[in-house]
DNA sequence: AACTATTTATAAGA
DNA sequence: TTCTTATAAATAGTT
């Protein structure tokens, strides 16, 4: 806006842009300061630098209580959200395991943002994770393998009543971490079977999982949705 | 800003009021707009009037996705351990923000438990997964190797300038994923720093990290931080 | 909604 | 970063 008309699109230097990145964002949030002020209104801005940082601004309360109030305002098509409760544990004990979930998850994100002197990390740490990666490529190999023996019995039923040759998919071989037994690559049907009974009963229906497994879980999903953020912002 | 200069207070007269609140509104969404187009950023605006009416703009993806990825960020945001800023102080505000991270766990954790047909997650999104799994370990693997190669570095100089026997702590040793070299270990005092200073200089002050390997980063921190209260706790 | 006189925001340079 | 300053943009008050 000043010293030379700007072009809405991406500034390509890089100083520049971060330059630009400042002081816009400082001029986002006294805008909306000012309109919050001016106009009773209650704004909540989030922004992400293209590099993943944070920066928010909540005029009225918090942030947390702005979603809220979004969602609600913004309610009225979610289908069957909010309801889909499964009672399966006790609320409470339920509540206070994700207490310490979401204490794990907020000490590790701390992690990424500043703060790093007070966060270390050792090989023998780094060893225990290992160990943690493999367990979870483990589940997650175990349950793409439950997926194709559905898939597979669903074709075999199918060929009962048909009579067509089927082609059993391909998949790579996989390790089990602990035993050191090493599974030749392929979808047997009782390799499946085994798999889906293992996730089945020993894993999924299992009423002690740890919160280890189930914070595999949600962050595995975390990281899929990540992947498209990722891809998209790159 | 024209024919006046505006006190920043709220606007007395109702009609004044709802014209600025029009025009300063679209006035912050262009900002909004402009500043992630020019700088690469993802915006999200929540703003709701003073009667309630809620206006909201996400220039990247949707407003959900942003205050996923909100709530995830803000989640690391945390300052110092335990005791920063505005740590726990309301409890009721507690307690809103804590369902709302429950919400956001419980949704990743739901796919374990029923409800496959709701969040489903096929072959080829289990396949990346293991693709980025494969990949986390990797890195893993190779910060490991970094940090014992710096670690044999700095144990080989001091050995030049002071001759003294150094024992080696033996730990597991480990194999990298792609090469099949075998190293062996060790955990000396140096190595801890040595550690500390990779992961802070090499992987983190990294300003082209992607969004994708931050996260890995954090949540590396995170598995490793949950396997200490598995194993306590279970 | 339009129209301007002004105030603000800010791009470029230091 | 931070400051300065020339200009572009935003907008308060008015029509």
């Amino acid at each position: 806006m000043a010293r030379g008309k700007v072009q809405l699109r991406r500034v390509e230097n890089p100083v520049h842009r971060q330059v630009t990145f400042c002081k816009r964002r400082a001029g986002l949030l006294k805008k909306a300061r000012e309109l919050s002020v001016l106009c009773d209104a209650s704004v909540g801005i989030i922004v992400f630098s293209a590099h993943g940082k944070l920066y928010d601004l909540a005029t009225t309360g918090t942030m947390e209580e702005l979603i809220e109030r979004y969602k609600a305002a913004s309610a009225g098509e979610a289908t069957t959200d909010g309801c889909g409760r499964h009672n399966r544990m006790d609320p409470k004990h339920e509540t206070t395991v994700l207490q310490q979930e979401i204490n794990l998850l907020q000490k590790g994100l701390r992690y990424i943002y500043g703060n790093r002197a007070n966060e270390h990390m050792n090989v023998d740490e780094l060893n225990a994770l290992e160990r943690y990666l493999e367990i979870w490529m483990y589940n997650t190999r175990s349950a793409k393998m439950q997926i194709m023996a559905q898939e597979i019995q669903a074709l075999k039923s199918k060929a009962c009543q048909n009579p067509v040759h089927i082609n059993s998919t391909k998949t790579r071989g996989f390790q089990h971490p602990f035993t050191s037994l090493k599974v030749s690559a392929c979808t047997q049907e009782g390799m499946l079977k085994a798999a889906n009974e293992i996730l089945q009963e020993k894993v999924f229906s299992n009423c002690q999982l740890t919160l280890w497994y189930k914070l595999q879980v949600s962050f595995l999903y975390i990281m899929i949705s990540n992947c498209q953020i990722s891809v998209s912002s790159l």
